[in-house]
DNA sequence: GCCGTTTTCGGCCCGACTGTTTTCAGTCG
């Protein structure tokens, strides 16, 4: 049983608990675990029979993990079982209602025999929900309301859709409003969380009657949900829900720190601040004794009030993070800044938009050193594959482009398929001509888990290839990652010196941020390449530099931090030999 | 159910909003 269903199962516990009324600290400590779980690098199937002890995991506990272990041996759980039993199967679906709480689900099972999200529309249409005690017409026309609106949207809204959405109302308002002394997306997004909620921006001003009319008249706003003196809701066209805050600039510190969360990461920060005798809340920080307020314009000095180290917004998920600011070991991570060139990159030799000279100078304008030009390998038909006499031309091509781009050194490369037996693309002979090459998968993704990660790792150990592009080929909210051992993959890739890419491509995000921070613990050294197709998206680094940070990486686990003379000489190293000074580097 | 800078027992974040109520429970983020 993986990972993602015995999340799954603790949620539902919780869930079913929280229906029951148990107390809340129960439910929790099954959210937590169920949250825990879900972000688990390893499965945990993986961990037991591998002899560790899951207590030593944040938030597992001996009744959790002896829950796990049953699940695990037996795939099923006595404990959850007879929980079910006591519950008509759909009342977990109540839950998902907005509005619609443990409390009320349970009147309304008990009361009115409601078990299903469609008895209880019915209920709600009918008249029966108000008749309740301490329930009215207005709670089941909210109801009815939500029900209806879930059923259209009921999906958290992949971050490639809405970061530009993100940035377009930011200009826009910006443009229109002069008042505005700072503004900025917060909550997941500034997480760089993969998927997001609803958006929300936070604002400073002196003015906020004016910004926040200018903010709800933007073009794209559908629907305003709310509008009052210092905060609004808004629908946009395609669905996004942003809320608005805006608040005098001596309080901006604590705005953004409170909404850009996560909430688990606040509940930390307000239990550390109780400790010290203090009590956080959006407004800022007040003695407990006294009730004195202290206000913060920036979020550095609410943190160093509270004693900690500043923790960048990639980092704030409330796992490890306080403890590790109080103790001051928090690593300086990596910068989209330290990134000096990119490795991964296409032209209108197979899949790409721009010819190479195009893409080449777009790079230097980058302020690049260096750029991978990695056009695709013939196997992959559709995508124009270079078949190894064209791979020549390439080659050819690409040492006169470098000759008259004005200093910034362009590596040949390719970027391989990896067969679906293990074997490259390209003969070894033809491989052995390339500065940089990348191999991945981009066919037969279904494989057993042990065949995909024999034939992971046989890439690994060929001695022309420098990195394994985007591993899991998932895309963000339309195809499933691939099933792999990841561990024995990270440590095959630190062993042999082979770099792991973080794949910057919004669609992509691969490798993703609790991989990272796995593969770095096992000694991985990752690239950050942009995959561009089209000149414009060269400028992606930066979200490769965002999942870095969210995988702990600093700029000596990344490849391309290096200077062009000091990657081009690791490159010409046999690559045990390689392997070796990416180790000393760390 | 978890956990330890005050705790192996007794705590466990904080405030806003809504709708139903005359003082607050439920839900949300």
């Amino acid at each position: 049983m993986n990972n993602q269903r015995i999340a799954e199962v603790f949620d539902d516990i919780a869930g079913l608990l929280e229906i029951k009324g148990e107390k809340v600290f129960t439910v929790r400590a099954y959210q937590r675990a169920a949250r825990t779980i879900s972000r688990l690098p390893t499965e945990l199937e993986t961990m037991l029979s591998d002899g560790e002890d899951l207590r030593q995991i944040p938030g597992i506990g001996k009744a959790i993990s002896d829950k796990i272990g049953e699940l695990v041996d037996t795939n099923r759980m006595r404990f959850y079982d007879n929980l079910k039993s006591e519950f008509p199967d759909g009342m977990l679906d109540l839950l998902s209602v907005p509005g619609l709480g443990p409390k009320t689900i349970s009147r309304v099972w008990k009361e009115l025999g409601v078990t299903s999200v469609v008895e209880l529309e019915q209920a709600a249409s009918d008249g029966r929900l108000a008749s309740l005690p301490r329930l009215g017409q207005k709670t089941a026309d909210n109801i009815l309301r939500s029900i209806q609106f879930a059923r259209t949207q009921d999906q958290r809204t992949p971050i490639a859709d809405a970061l530009p959405a993100a940035e377009r109302l930011v200009a826009a308002l910006l443009e229109r409003n002069t008042a505005i002394l700072a503004l900025a997306p917060a909550g997941s997004l500034r997480r760089f969380e993969e998927t997001i909620g609803d958006l929300d921006l936070v604002c400073a001003t002196h003015d906020a009657e004016s910004v926040l009319a200018d903010f709800v008249a933007l073009p794209g706003v559908a629907e305003v949900l709310g509008h009052g003196g210092t905060k609004a809701s808004v629908l946009l066209d395609d669905g996004l829900q942003v809320d608005f805050r805006a608040v005098p600039p001596r309080q901006y510190g604590s705005l953004i720190q409170y909404f850009t969360g996560s909430k688990q990461h606040n509940i930390l920060l307000r239990e550390h601040a109780n400790r010290l005798g203090l009590s956080l809340n959006e407004y800022g920080i007040s003695d407990a004794k006294t009730g004195e307020l202290e206000e913060f314009d920036d979020e550095e000095s609410l943190y160093r009030r509270l004693g900690l180290q500043y923790v960048p917004p990639e980092l704030r998920m409330g796992e490890s993070e306080v403890v590790l600011a109080r103790e001051g070991a928090i690593p300086a991570l990596v910068q989209v800044g330290d990134l000096r060139g990119d490795l991964h990159v296409h032209t209108d030799w197979s899949d790409g938009r721009d010819p190479i000279e195009v893409m080449v100078v777009a790079a230097r304008e980058c302020g690049h050193e260096y750029v991978a030009i990695t056009d695709h390998s013939a196997g992959l038909g559709v995508a124009n594959g270079l078949s190894p006499g064209r791979l020549a031309s390439h080659n050819a091509r690409l040492k006169e482009v470098e000759r008259d781009a004005g200093g910034i050194a362009v590596l040949r490369g390719s970027e391989v398929d990896i067969r679906a037996d293990g074997s490259m693309d390209y003969p070894d002979c033809a491989l052995a001509e390339l500065d940089w090459v990348v191999a991945s998968v981009h066919s037969a993704m279904n494989q057993q888990p042990d065949v995909m990660t024999e034939r992971i790792v046989s890439a690994i150990r060929n001695p022309h290839v420098t990195a394994i592009g985007h591993l899991t080929t998932r895309l963000i909210g339309r195809r499933q990652p691939i099933e792999a051992d990841f561990d024995t993959i990270f440590r095959a890739a630190a062993d042999t010196g082979t770099v792991l890419e973080i794949n910057a491509s919004l669609e992509r995000l691969d490798l993703k941020d609790v991989h990272v921070r796995r593969a770095r613990e096992l000694g991985v050294t990752f690239v950050i390449d942009s995959d561009a197709h089209t000149a414009e998206h060269l400028d992606n680094l930066r979200f490769g530099a965002a999942v870095a940070r969210r995988g702990w990486c600093r700029a000596e686990d990344v490849l391309n931090t290096l200077p062009a003379y000091e990657l081009l000489a690791l490159l010409r190293l046999p690559k045990p030999e390689r392997a070796g000074a990416l180790r000393a580097r760390r």
